[in-house]
DNA sequence: AAATGTTGCGGAACCGGTTCCGCAACACAA
DNA sequence: TTGTGTTGCGGAACCGGTTCCGCAACATTT
């Protein structure tokens, strides 16, 4: 079964293979030698081999996404949006993993350059000088995602509404007596943004607010939820993430609490088993596959020269449900 | 910044592109050329064009990884352990979805194989005629996971053995009403193996077995938790995954019922979070990630052309924690 | 009827590599 | 010195497409 060529097709409709490339690529071909080259394409079902093609045109239908892990929630949902709509349109994913490294955020990018991909979509956690130089000298088009810059284009979560909203809705529900268990500054979206987001609305309320730090595993929040369950006395714990949340609410069993009986929890991100969990958590739910989706939507855009808004917002939802107490 | 090429390279360091060509490749090239030539791939920090290089060999460095889907925690960790050691061996991962359809597995197996991938590891459900047509048509080596069939290399979980090992733990542990919540037999593994080892451990010691069906989806499970929760009188719901186990537990927290004091439930596949519920899930672990990382060893070796079994068996360990009571 | 487009098509060059072939230079054995 | 191997290297063909150029046939304008 070895590959029919082009020269293959041209030989059996008796033609130049030039004239089969342009049937191929709709330029002018009279009918009758249309209808030839469609036959024979028929019979042989041949198909153009891609790297001949790549090697001139210098461009695939392949679309590149760089995520920091593949086993996070947000990134493989984020994955399904985005190969759902590339794949309508015909084009391909390719997926590289930095496993959480900067430094090969910086070189992937160079290296799908190299592989010719047509667009890239970076699930970023950090934006640095270097980036912004491998973006420019690459000379493709990059799609952010989850984080902002002046000079990409970008996709981001409304961090700041939404833990602003749900702050504020735990404030008007009466809770006074805050511990906010965030994660480290260079997550900007994740460490900063949202914080702040819950920092305004608690002090609007002149909630009295104490503050963690953690990161992104849920076994590191674990002693956090510990030592809150024996020696803090707040009423709700707010996480920068359901993960953490998870974390903290096993820490706090350890430690004989209940909730939302004794304290509650909330998450942050919307995972899908926080509802089916006892008692279900309270979160925030981020629309992370129709993100994806539109991602690639956008990424398909600036390929074709349109021009896009450089930062778009997606929405949110708030997810109010078990764990935590409603105190008027 | 346009690409360096072969021919730049030769004419800068005054040599034919054939003798780069061969410098390149290991052929016999004198020390002082080799300087020559060496000196200027530095200068220019010239990469060869894959393309053009693919055109002529009709090779790549990739190994294609056919998922059924893209946001299941096994897949996940799978690709995770394949792209680990795929990277550090020089190769890449293409990740390629098929949204659980069945069809798309032999579509992307064919479709795989025109883009020259070296080879390629198929994380199935069911095998069907069909493929094993596909595979035989392509003549690129496939390591298919989780699955086994007599004419393909299969590296699969010891699924009889570790629901025999987890079903006879309970019965030491006095349980003798149970209720099985399984899925559809066409997934062989799933469906089929793990159950048998289950009822084999329940039948040898002569406990009553009431058997459910459902699908992968967290969901579907709950109303069958809900109606065990009200009607049933088992001491046990063993489930064929932990997402089923997830929603059973929904279920039964909607009646009412606690867990491990009313009724106990167990899972398998040893998502990370069964640790941190509460709770905690007993579970088989199955080891996704380090299988996927044997997955790349061996297909691999595969392309160097040696030969491995054609089954190989992963490990398995159990996680007796505290959804199941110990009833003597 | 002559001049001026259009359209359809073939030939050849090109993309950037790899590989085959043959020649020249040199070493060594006869 | 002649013959026989090696080794290093350049030239050319090839992989399978795309695109530019030019020519011939036909249609349109004046």
């Amino acid at each position: 079964m070895k590959q029919v060529t082009i020269n293959d097709i041209a030989k059996l409709a008796g033609v130049a293979k030039s004239t089969v490339s342009r049937y191929l690529n709709g330029g002018s071909v009279g009918q009758a030698t249309r209808d030839k080259i469609e036959r024979v394409i028929q019979e042989t079902n041949y198909e153009p081999n891609q790297f001949a093609q790549s090697l001139k045109s210098k461009q695939t239908k392949m679309i590149g996404v760089i995520v920091p892990r593949l086993d996070s929630y947000a990134a493989s949902r984020t994955m399904m949006g985005i190969d759902e709509r590339l794949t309508e349109r015909g084009y391909q994913m390719l997926v590289v993993n930095t496993a959480q490294q900067t430094e090969r955020e910086i070189e992937q990018l160079y290296n799908l350059a190299k592989q010719k991909v047509a667009g890239i979509i970076w699930l970023g956690t950090t934006v640095t000088e270097r980036h912004l130089q491998a973006i420019q000298d690459i000379q493709i088009p990059v799609l952010l995602i989850g984080q902002e810059h002046g000079h990409v284009h970008s996709l981001v979560y409304p961090d700041f509404d939404a833990a602003y909203a749900l702050g504020k809705q735990f404030m008007d529900w009466g809770h006074r007596d805050i511990i906010y268990v965030g994660v480290e500054e260079y997550d900007i979206a994740v460490g900063q943004t949202r914080r702040d987001g819950f920092l305004r609305a608690f002090n609007e309320a002149g909630a009295d607010v104490k503050i963690y730090t953690t990161s992104f595993k849920i076994d590191d929040a674990i002693p956090i939820g510990m030592q809150i369950g024996h020696e803090q006395s707040a009423s709700l714990v707010v996480c920068a993430t359901d993960n953490i949340a998870l974390g903290v609410l096993k820490g706090l069993a350890n430690a004989g609490k209940t909730v939302p009986g004794d304290i509650s929890v909330s998450g942050f991100g919307g995972y899908d088993f926080t509802e089916v969990l006892h008692p279900s958590i309270t979160t925030v739910h981020l629309p992370y596959r129709r993100t994806g989706s539109r991602a690639a939507d956008m990424i398909l855009q600036l390929l074709t020269g349109e021009t896009i808004p450089m930062k778009t917002f997606t929405t949110f939802e708030l997810k109010l449900r078990e764990s935590v107490d409603i105190l008027n």
